[in-house]
DNA sequence: TGTGAATACTGAGGTTACCTCATGGTCAGG
DNA sequence: CCTGACCATGAGGTAACCTCAGTATTCACA
């Protein structure tokens, strides 16, 4: 039972998509992080001082699950918490050396895997897939 | 915190293939189906008489995550289970009539959204998105 | 033609990534 | 200074996957 044949626009987005994201994932396996650990590792890294609940804000998840992805970076040294000065119901996250280091590193990965899914593609290409995608986006 | 500004094509692809997810979910809510079961029945209505086996293959899940995706669907009354004539070890998957009715609503909805999605795009964009994402995948 | 290897499904039990609800500490407006 | 909203998190639940083991059946072939 192979792929059925490309039917719908849509499906063929989806596709595209689903065959993205599976790289995306394999290029993040050798630093162990999920695409969300990774996106929020981001987040964190640009953003320097983040509370968990623009955190979760920001990976659209409930606040209670960011303190778990919170946790997970955490326990591999690559964020730490530390007390808001301006609040002290809030926690603040920032990125370690560790952290910054990897978010580079994983920035770069990103960017050859984007690069390797366009190269087929002509500037010009690029141009207009990126038009009407943004038009897709209202 | 709200969305970042678009960076990457790549960004921006997943983001509209997130978006269509969002809405295919939404709409396929009235039946309480999620997109996998919805898959599934396709599935299994196209081909009528699916080997559980065949299902996982379709659905890109190991055979015995198919055992549970088929019970969903039987426990809604959208499939039923039937002995393969030819392998005792087998079991064949079918529509119920009522599976085949909701295969059909659920089929109309996912035109009607995809439509929506595409409906600020003329006809020549149309054709050149699907060029482009053909091109994509290989 | 009997027999060992392979295959089809499923029970048992585990993991992951979410969720809601409750709690204790903190803030801010009247 | 008090009441209601808000911050993070413990406790506990769920959905959708997974692997491993077991039973029934089929198949290859000596």
């Amino acid at each position: 039972m192979a792929e059925e044949p490309t039917g719908e626009l849509g499906d063929l987005l989806m596709r595209v998509a689903r065959t993205q994201r599976r790289r995306w994932r394999e290029a993040l396996a050798p630093w162990d992080l999920s695409p969300h650990q990774a996106r929020a590792l981001r987040v964190v890294s640009e953003h320097d001082g983040v509370r968990l609940s623009d955190l979760a804000e920001a990976l659209h998840i409930a606040p209670r699950s960011a303190t778990e992805v919170a946790d997970g970076l955490q326990e591999r040294g690559l964020v730490e918490r530390a007390p808001d000065p301006g609040d002290r119901r809030a926690v603040l996250l920032r990125p370690t050396d560790e952290g910054r280091r990897v978010r580079a590193e994983v920035g770069r990965a990103r960017a050859a895997d984007n690069e390797a899914l366009l190269a087929r593609l002509s500037p010009d290409d690029r141009a207009t897939l990126t038009r009407l995608l943004t038009a897709l986006l209202d």
